[in-house]
DNA sequence: GCGGGCGTAGTACCTGGGTACGACGGGGAA
DNA sequence: TTCCCCGTCGTACCCAGGTACTACGCCCGC
């Protein structure tokens, strides 16, 4: 019997989730958690064989959730399952220990047939995401010993941190005087930073910078 | 026994509605559709009491879906049940003919109360959008009282589809004059049109703007 | 000790963005 | 028909933001 746990902030999505993975007579679902946190705390509890896990989630979310999770030493295999088929996010989660990443838009047979690889030890990958992940890892070779972390977007990841903090509240829609007099620190300094921010990141202003930090989940929707 | 049409891009999410719908002695469900044409055809066929219906599909959308089946003079209900909670789209929808507008994290005795309340000629709406939905009506209602300026309104419901449009594309981080020359605009035009944004929105500048846009799902990370 | 990255700060300059107007044609609603 | 919203365009003005450069103290690694 593989014993599953389901982190999704939606109630309907883990109810789905639930009803098939129960209509499975070798699987059981031995919890459900709405956010990143609540799923450590019930991978402790009931160490479950596997955990869907979902990305986007409050406070806590999915990746962060894997590499406590995994970095715990727990033998629970995480299986990633997203919204968004997005290349990056498939990239760090399986960096932060997840043993798969299946779209939503999958088939449940699919889903199912995920689950039970990962309860076995197998690895799974959505196949729309196969190949760009092929791309992305061939890329990503070279770099070896990765230092601090969360490296992040390769854009970001030549960032300081507090070039990071500053693109951060840029991202909050602050303005320069506002930046300088909330982090006690001149509006020149203030340009300086983001001077940098724009050069290394190859936005062409604020604005850009803005969208680079949501689409790379520096900063999240609120 | 209430008859149930689900029309959802998502197996996964179809195969959740299904569920929870026949775990229901009232309710039976007699058809999924994928998209929005084919929702149509399946109302035509099997005249369902009740339309769960989907905004985001791929070809046909849930909202353009709602308004020929209404506009077809069926009986059907429609309840659009949708990811984001947008005042714009409730709004579409509702102008579309809808019978009521959820949200998908909504609990599932939401939705069964949902179902069961257009079903029997009710109208719902999200409760985390009535407020919202009241606002942007009452802006459409002929005005009586003090008219007065008025410079702020609620969110993006009050936006014209040109000015949700040019936000779109802010978000895109295009600058004014790349707005005017891909959108065959004058700049001067661009401007009006994005100082109207910001004082319906209460958005202070563009990179708010573009906050707001994403917070809003109007625009979507990479 | 010495170079270099980092965070800090300054000056000078220029441009893009935002504000405040006014104006006009088309189209839908009263 | 009349009115008003919408989308369009213009001019003028001001300022936040971005560029370009220099500079200094700190700390770390070599």
């Amino acid at each position: 019997m593989t014993t599953v746990l389901i982190a999704d902030d939606q109630p309907m999505q883990r109810f789905g989730f639930r009803m098939l993975l129960e209509s499975q007579d070798d699987m059981t679902v031995v919890g459900e958690a709405s956010n990143g946190t609540e799923a450590i705390r019930l991978v402790d509890r009931h160490h479950p064989d596997v955990v869907l896990m979902d990305i986007r989630m409050p406070g806590l979310d999915g990746i962060e959730a894997t590499r406590r999770i995994v970095a715990a030493g727990a033998r629970t295999r995480i299986l990633i399952v997203t919204t968004f088929d997005l290349d990056e996010y498939a990239y760090d989660g399986l960096r932060a220990g997840a043993s798969g990443f299946l779209v939503k838009d999958a088939q449940p047979e699919e889903l199912l047939a995920g689950v039970r690889a990962v309860a076995s030890g197998d690895a799974v990958v959505a196949p729309s995401l196969t190949r760009r992940l092929l791309d992305a890892y061939i890329h990503h070779l070279p770099e070896s010993g990765a230092p601090g972390p969360s490296p992040e977007d390769a854009r970001l990841g030549a960032l300081t941190d507090r070039e990071r903090e500053i693109l951060t509240v840029i991202g909050q829609g602050w303005t320069n005087a506002e930046i300088a007099e909330r982090l006690h620190l001149a509006e020149s300094t203030v340009k300086t930073h983001i001077g940098r921010i724009l050069a290394k990141t190859g936005a062409r202003d604020r604005v850009q910078a803005v969208i680079l930090a949501y689409d790379t989940q520096l900063v999240t929707p609120a």
